[in-house]
Formats: C-alpha cells, sequence, structure tokens
RNA sequence: GCGGAUGUGGUGAAAUUGGUAGACACGCAAGAUUUAGGUUCUUGUGACGAAAGUUGUGGGGGUUCGAGUCCCUUCAUCCGCACCA
C-alpha cells in the first residue's frame, strides 16, 4: 500500500515546466475572437514575495482559465510587474544599488514561484512597465493626450513634504504627517501635470449602468460617489458698490429666500485679494491652512469665519444685503469655491448663523426642527410659496435664467488626475520647456539615466548633471526637459491592452485589441475599486477616441475578492508573534517558543507587522501545490474574506491522497470487478452538470464541493460497480478536478495513457441533459407547511398520484374529513392543510 | 453625519431563487484495524429530549397552504466616503 502514496515532490517538478509553455498566438485569438476568454489578474507590484493574497487572486484566475481553456475558449491569460514606484527607490537607497537591479531581481524570484504554482500564464506576453519598451509606448499615449488637450498643467494645492522635498499623494499623508519623514506636510501651490478625466465624468457615470450586475454593488457605487454628479444652478451675486459679481453654485436654489450671508474659501481669489491690504484677514486665511489636515478632524472642525467689508445683494428681495464672510469650512476645489448660507435648512449654515447671529429664515414647512433639509412646501418664498422643493428648484432656475443672474449647472465631484510626481523611478514626462516656445513635446523615447544618485532627497533626475538639457526640438534654444514622472496609475490603467501586443511598434495594435477586448473577467482586491479601475476605465474610453481601439468598454465581469487573514499572537512582553511559533501548553494556554504566554486576536488581514503572515513556499513545501491551490479556493466564496486554517489544509492534502489510492485501485491492471451496476455513468452527467455551473458562475467553493460529492459516489462504487463504469467515472472525475489541482490530474491522466498533451487542451466532457436529471424524486409531506414524511417517487408522477400517496401515508395521524385543502408541487411538496 | 453591505451549527459554508434548512468540508465524540512517512475505515454530530417529539436561519411583526428567501420594523458587525454647498 506504501506505493499508493501521493508523492507530489516528483510529479509537481515534472509539469510545472509543461504548464509554463502556455501561449497563445495572436492569429488564433483573431479567429476564435467569437469564444475568446481574456482573464486578467491586476498585475503584481514586484516588491520581493508573492504573499498569500496573491496565490488567492491567481488561483482563481488559473482555474477559470483552465476551465475555459478546456471548454474550448482561446483563453488570454497573461501576467507581468507594475514595476515603476516609490518602493524600489527606497529599497536603492538602504542597499545603495539601483532601482533596477532590485526590481529585476524580484521580478525573478516571484516569477519562478508563480511557475511553481503550476499558473497557465502566457509567459511570452509578459510585461514589465519599468521597462523601455512599455514606457515610451506610454509616453506616445501621454503625448497624444496633450495634443488633444487631455493633458495640461496648472498650479494645485498639493501635500508637500519638507524634509523629503517631495510632492506626497493623499494615502501617504497620515495625521498631517509625512509617512516616511513624519514632517507635518504643507499645502503648496506648485505647477503640476493633470489629466483631464473630468471630461469624460459622464460617460464614466453613464458607463457603471452598463457594468450592474457584472460589477459589485459597492464598486460601482463607490464609483457613483466617486464622480460624484450633483445638478444645480450657478448664480452670480452682485457686490454691494462694486460690480464685481461672485458666482455661487448650489443645488438648493430653492431655499433661496433663506438666505442669510454668503461665504467664500480662504484660497478664494477675493479673500486673497482683501488680505494683501488686511493683516487680519492674512491671518485667518493662515490659520484655516493650518488646522486639521485628515479629512475626519476637517469635517469636525469647527465652523470658523471672518468677516469682511463686503456685502452681497440679494437679487431676490429688494434692499436686502447679505455679508461676504470668508469662511473655513467652503472648499476652494468644489464648485465655484462660494457658497450662499441658508441657515435653516442647512446644517453647516446653521452652525455658522448661530456663531455669528445671522438670521435664521425657515422657507421649506415640516413639524422637524432647524435645521432641516428634507423635503416640504415652501413658506417664505414669494413665487415659490407653496411649491414642493423639487418644483421650487424647477421654478427658481427658470428665474435666474430668465433674470440673468446665473444659469442652470451640472458639478462633479471628480477632480483632474494630478500626474506628475518628483520621482526618479517612473516614466519621464516627455515635454521640454522652452525658454522662447513654452511647453514642447519632446522626441520620444525619453528614456531614464542610468546613473543616478538617490539619496532620497527631492527629485534625483533634477540633480542629474546633464540629463535635463537639452535643445528645444522647435527653435534649437537651448531648453530644459520636464524632470517629473508620471503617476504609477498611469501605467496599470493601459496595461491589459499592452500585453495584447507587448511587442508592437505602437502602444496598441487594434486588431489584436479589437477582437481581445473586452476583459472578460477581472480579479483583484476591492481596494483598486475606485482608483485604479476608474482611471483605467476612463483610458480605454480615451483610448478609443484618440482611435487607438474600436470599443470604450473596458471589463466586463470583475471579482473583487476578499482579503486572506489569519489569526494574530501577542506575548507578554506585547510582540507579536508568528502563528507557527505558538504551542498550547498542558495547560490549554498558549505559548510561545520561550514560554511566554500568548494572547490570540481574531483574524484580520495577514500583514507582516502583526506577524500574522503565511509563506506560500513554506506551504507548498509541505503540502504541495494542488493541496494549496484546492484549500485557498475551497470552503470561502471567492469574494469573501478566507480565514487561514491550518486543519483545512491538511484536509485539502487528505483528500488528494484519498484520490491518488482510490486512482490506483480503480486502474490497477487486474481492475475491481465486484460489482456489475452501471450507476456511475447517470451520477457522473449529474456531477458534470453541477460542477460546470458552478465553475461558471465562479462559484469555486461549490464546484469543489460537487467534486468532492462526486469522488465519494465513485468511491461507493467502488464495491458495485462494473470497471467500465468506474473507470468512465473516474476519468471525468479527473476532468472536473483538474483546473484545481493541475499536476496530480495530469500525472493521472499521463498515467492511464490518454493523452501525452496537457489536460488542458482535452475539451471539458460534453453533458448528456437526459442523463443530467435524477429518474427518482424525493417528496415531502407537510402538514399545515411542517414536514411530516417523505416518499421516494418517479420523476414527474403526476399530482392525483402524489395527493392519493401522501394522503394514505398519513392515514393513522390524519382523518380525512378534516382535510381543508391540499397544496401540491410537482416534484417537491405535498401540503395538507387541516 | 452620509452611503453600501452582511447576520444560518463549535468553524468555513450550502439551499434548485417562495417548497424537506445545514449539502460539501473542518472540528469534535465513540468504535474498528495495530497504524511507519502527515494513518485509514465505520458511525454519530443544530439545540432540547431516554424516546415519540418540540424547537431552530440576529430580535420583533406581517404576507402566504408554506418564509433563511418577500414586506415593515429593530439591533449588531464590517466596509467605503466624509464640511461636495
Amino acid at each position: 500500500m506504501s506505493s499508493s502514496i501521493y508523492h507530489f515532490r516528483s510529479v509537481e517538478k515534472k509539469w510545472s515546466e509543461i504548464f509554463s509553455r502556455y501561449s497563445i498566438s495572436n492569429s488564433e485569438i483573431l479567429r476564435n475572437r467569437q469564444k475568446k476568454y481574456y482573464v486578467l489578474e491586476m498585475l503584481p507590484y514586484p516588491s520581493g514575495k508573492l504573499h498569500m493574497g496573491h496565490i488567492r487572486n491567481y488561483t482563481i484566475g488559473d482555474v477559470l482559465a483552465r476551465y475555459k481553456k478546456m471548454s474550448g475558449y482561446a483563453v488570454i491569460h497573461p501576467i507581468g510587474w507594475d514595476s515603476f514606484g516609490l518602493p524600489a527607490e527606497n529599497a536603492a537607497r538602504q542597499s545603495g544599488g539601483h532601482p533596477k537591479t532590485w526590481t529585476e531581481a524580484n521580478i525573478a524570484s516571484m516569477r519562478e514561484l508563480l511557475q511553481v504554482f503550476g499558473y497557465m500564464y502566457d509567459w511570452p506576453r509578459e510585461i514589465s512597465t519599468c521597462s523601455e519598451n512599455y514606457y515610451a509606448m506610454e509616453q506616445k499615449i501621454f503625448l497624444d493626450l496633450f495634443d488633444r488637450g487631455m493633458v495640461y498643467r496648472k498650479k494645485s494645492y498639493v501635500n508637500w513634504d519638507p524634509i523629503d522635498q517631495t510632492v506626497l499623494a493623499n494615502e501617504q499623508v497620515i495625521d498631517g504627517l509625512g509617512w516616511r519623514s513624519g514632517a507635518p506636510v504643507e499645502k503648496r501651490i506648485l505647477d503640476q501635470w493633470f489629466v483631464r478625466i473630468t471630461a469624460y465624468a459622464e460617460k464614466l457615470l453613464s458607463g457603471l449602468k452598463e457594468l450592474e450586475g457584472k460589477w459589485p454593488d459597492k464598486v460601482l457605487k463607490m464609483q457613483e460617489n466617486w464622480i460624484g454628479r450633483s445638478e444645480g444652478v450657478i448664480v452670480n451675486f452682485k457686490i454691494v458698490g462694486s460690480n464685481r459679481t461672485i458666482p455661487i453654485f448650489t443645488t438648493r436654489p430653492d431655499t433661496l429666500f433663506g438666505s442669510s450671508f454668503i461665504a467664500l474659501s480662504p484660497d478664494h481669489e477675493i479673500a486673497t485679494e482683501l488680505a494683501k491690504n488686511d493683516l487680519d484677514a492674512a491671518r485667518f486665511i493662515e490659520n484655516c491652512k493650518k488646522g486639521a489636515i485628515t479629512e475626519e478632524a476637517f469635517a469636525k472642525a469647527e465652523k470658523d469665519g471672518w468677516k469682511t467689508h463686503l456685502y452681497a445683494e440679494c437679487f431676490l428681495v429688494e434692499g436686502k444685503k447679505l455679508p461676504i464672510y470668508i469662511a473655513n469650512f467652503v472648499l476652494m476645489d468644489y464648485g465655484t469655491g462660494a457658497v450662499f448660507g441658508c441657515p435653516a435648512h442647512d446644517e453647516r449654515d446653521f452652525d455658522f448663523a448661530k456663531k455669528y447671529n445671522l438670521p435664521i429664515i425657515r422657507v421649506i414647512h415640516s413639524e422637524e426642527e432647524l435645521p432641516y433639509s428634507g423635503e416640504g412646501r415652501l413658506i417664505n418664498s414669494s413665487f415659490l410659496n407653496g411649491l414642493s422643493t423639487g418644483d421650487a428648484k424647477i421654478e427658481m432656475i427658470k428665474y435666474i435664467e430668465e433674470i440673468g443672474a446665473g444659469e442652470g449647472k451640472v458639478t462633479y465631484r471628480l477632480r483632474d488626475w494630478l500626474v506628475s510626481r518628483q520621482r526618479y523611478w517612473g516614466c519621464p514626462i516627455p515635454i521640454i520647456h522652452c525658454p522662447s516656445c513654452g511647453i514642447v513635446s519632446a522626441k520620444i523615447p525619453v528614456l531614464l539615466p542610468e546613473d543616478i544618485i538617490i539619496d532620497g532627497i527631492g527629485n534625483s533626475l533634477e540633480k542629474h548633471p546633464t540629463w535635463r538639457f537639452v535643445k528645444c526640438p522647435k527653435c534649437g534654444e537651448e531648453a530644459v526637459r520636464d524632470t517629473d514622472t508620471l503617476d504609477t496609475f498611469f501605467e496599470s490603467s493601459w496595461y491589459f491592452l499592452r500585453y495584447l501586443c507587448p511587442d508592437y511598434s505602437d502602444p496598441i495594435d487594434r486588431d489584436i485589441a479589437d477582437a481581445a477586448m473586452p476583459i472578460d473577467i477581472c480579479i483583484g482586491g476591492v481596494e483598486h475599486a475606485v482608483l485604479h479601475l476608474l482611471y483605467a476605465r476612463f483610458f480605454v474610453m480615451a483610448l478609443k477616441d484618440m482611435g487607438y481601439i474600436s470599443s470604450g468598454i473596458s471589463f466586463m465581469k470583475l471579482l473583487a475578492q476578499g482579503m486572506v487573514c489569519h489569526k494574530s499572537y501577542k506575548n507578554s512582553d506585547g510582540e507579536w508573534v508568528y502563528p507557527d511559533e505558538v504551542r498550547r501548553d498542558n495547560n490549554e494556554k498558549f505559548i510561545d517558543r520561550s514560554g511566554k504566554e500568548v494572547i490570540e486576536y481574531s483574524a484580520e488581514k495577514m500583514s507582516k507587522s502583526k506577524k500574522n503572515i503565511v509563506n506560500p513556499q513554506v506551504i507548498v513545501d509541505s503540502h504541495g501545490v494542488d493541496a494549496t491551490r484546492l484549500f485557498i479556493v475551497s470552503d470561502t466564496p471567492p469574494e469573501k474574506d478566507f480565514d487561514w486554517n491550518i486543519d483545512a489544509l491538511d484536509g485539502s492534502w487528505r483528500f488528494l491522497n484519498k484520490v491518488w489510492k482510490t486512482f490506483n485501485l480503480v486502474f490497477s491492471e487486474l481492475g475491481v470487478q465486484i460489482g456489475g451496476s452501471n450507476s456511475l455513468l447517470k451520477t457522473t452527467h449529474i456531477y458534470l452538470k453541477k460542477i460546470s455551473e458552478a465553475y461558471d458562475s465562479v462559484a469555486l467553493n461549490k464546484a469543489i464541493a460537487f467534486v468532492r460529492e462526486f469522488f465519494n459516489e465513485i468511491e461507493a462504487g467502488v464495491k458495485t460497480e462494473t470497471n467500465e463504469s468506474l473507470r468512465f467515472a473516474f476519468k471525468n472525475f479527473i476532468k472536473a478536478l483538474s483546473p484545481i489541482a493541475p499536476y496530480i490530474c495530469h500525472e493521472m491522466w499521463k498515467i492511464i495513457g490518454e493523452t501525452t498533451e496537457p489536460l488542458q487542451d482535452t475539451e471539458w466532457p460534453k453533458i448528456d441533459e437526459r442523463l443530467a436529471i435524477e429518474n427518482t424524486v424525493t417528496i415531502a409531506i407537510q402538514v399545515n407547511g411542517k414536514l411530516r414524511k417523505t416518499f421516494e417517487v418517479e420523476r414527474d408522477t403526476s399530482e392525483p398520484i402524489l395527493e392519493a400517496m401522501a394522503v394514505t401515508l398519513l392515514e393513522d395521524s390524519i382523518q380525512k374529513s378534516l382535510i381543508k385543502k391540499i397544496v401540491i408541487i410537482k416534484n417537491r411538496v405535498v401540503n395538507i392543510v387541516i
């Protein structure tokens, strides 16, 4: 019997090389455009190590890729590296090496482990975004956007780290401090590059409707909120005693009769002008900028204002004047940077009015206390009185437009995308600044210089002795290069198109892109729900409008996979302890290696800092790839968080051993030769149907449950079935399991001499629908809806017969005369109502 | 504050979309084989009960012959956004 132990090590070594040869040619994709399947896993950052989250992500993708391949699809399943970015610079600074060297070494070791896992990737399509081949093409796209006015330069407020001397992304500012330097971050006005994503706000919003049912509702809602469309009106308020007006955006024109003040953002141009001649104003504005920096603290900060000497004319009421304040709660980058205050119907305005003793005029009738921001009938509002808030809005906008005080307008929360970074390790912005010609497109490619000093302070490109100095391509005069590089989200916004033509001389090969797109399923973490997936959708739309591709549709299904979690442990010294260092002592207490007592914390996302991580390599060494793959997609649906559980991993390992043992029995030279039954034929079709449906709906946990049930049936059949029937069932079982556990399945397939080709090229079994239905059904007999008995009957037995059988079976307990009604559902239930 | 989910055994979860709740696993319990590579096999396992049975899908209410599933209400947990005018 010892010979039937499954030796995964030798088997996995043998097949891994064969699996990594998978590839699909462009001509094959073009030929099969009607039956293609593009499965995309979000490309990883080459940090050096694959973690369990990666493994879960890629295993889900690989199972689908293999299943679709077996089902006859032309499967596009690429992988690549999101290889620009800050960590490489930091690593280089610490080690004294070069970001490129570090990145390439990481890629090599990660690639190796991906191949160990048997992922059926199309390696010839592999891309690395830091390669010249990639970013030079990106520069071409950038310049195309630039030529169309889709990229522009603008002065704007940014997070500035005074120690690192660089701009920080919002995510890099933690509680107001630079994430690396710990220095208080300043708001600075800098000239930056922006992508005009707002031009696509409406398209991005309407595109979400097409994705309903295909993307998780949560993600759709998040993007909708991010884009934040609101309909309203811009009203121009005249400043008393001046020709100037202050434009104000509002979505509540219905409450204009309740207005009692106007508030400007501290960054508003009028505020800035006032501050020039007024020290008090200047001081107030300065204080506003210092205050809270986190969004939450900012939102909760007390309303604060500074009263200017200016008043605005209320265009609705003759002689009514509204005092103008500068107020800390008014945002410059939404609407027009100025608001009118209606204290009765807005919480912020209410707080502000209380503080500064401003009139509070109720204009919407309601039983509720002020401030009231709900719907109702208008009061105290002249020609609006009696109207609903909805109608009042329409009437007021009409009036404003008639008297020429403003016009209806749609505003978005979405801002243009700031893409410039003062960083070395990124795609150089291919622009030259010429003293006489201004901003000029550079000749591409603009390559990153390799001889560079990275000391963590400022932008190394700017400090390079020669790189930035060039001749202007237009006039030939001395000029300088732009030393900023692009946000790395720029690279990850179009990589899925480059996979399709990794060596093409233009960024995108239109023919192949048209055949392969859209992406049929994209798998990745929810953390990319807004930024990456919004940018990528935008890119595809913009690329379509620039003629690179024919369709603006990027993604079909989005699978937001859950996190991989693990319990965490902390010892009595307050140090985190690795899970595999924790034991139970005689008193059932948790202890670490040194015997210190350990507290167990509930499962949360695996993270290095809490040491609740599991290294994939270690698991592969102890349990094998197939068991790990099987385990990581078992039990928990892909979109839910997955709790690591070592016992269940052992269970997956045991299952594969059982499979191996039964395989050796069923296909042994002599066969089993005990029974004479052929019922497995039908069973096989029944289960293949269930399994296929589960794979099709990406319910991999269910697919595995059915695969295991199928196997249990085969095992039970060993004593009763003919050899022929058993072998038929087992072969189909191998096919059904192979997308999840490809190694053991290929090995078994090879042993029975079916083919020497990888199993992925074997067609998924054809299901005979007539056989895939059970012949007998179990009928439940209920009394008043409660289960009393069950009985077996042939499928589709007529209702009168079911009724008669049920009544007879319950004869002893129920008198016929008491029966009021009988409800019969064919093949399911007979409910007797008494 | 606003928005979005999710609540089913000791655990991960199923439930043909209104028709036998708990499939498939993990764990646990009892037993068998004396078990060399990390065993394997059998049986049991929502709760209460010796049993017949009763009860059970966060709580409360409703619709229905019948509700985990539909409606109302309430509680709890998680996540996202956050002065958006």
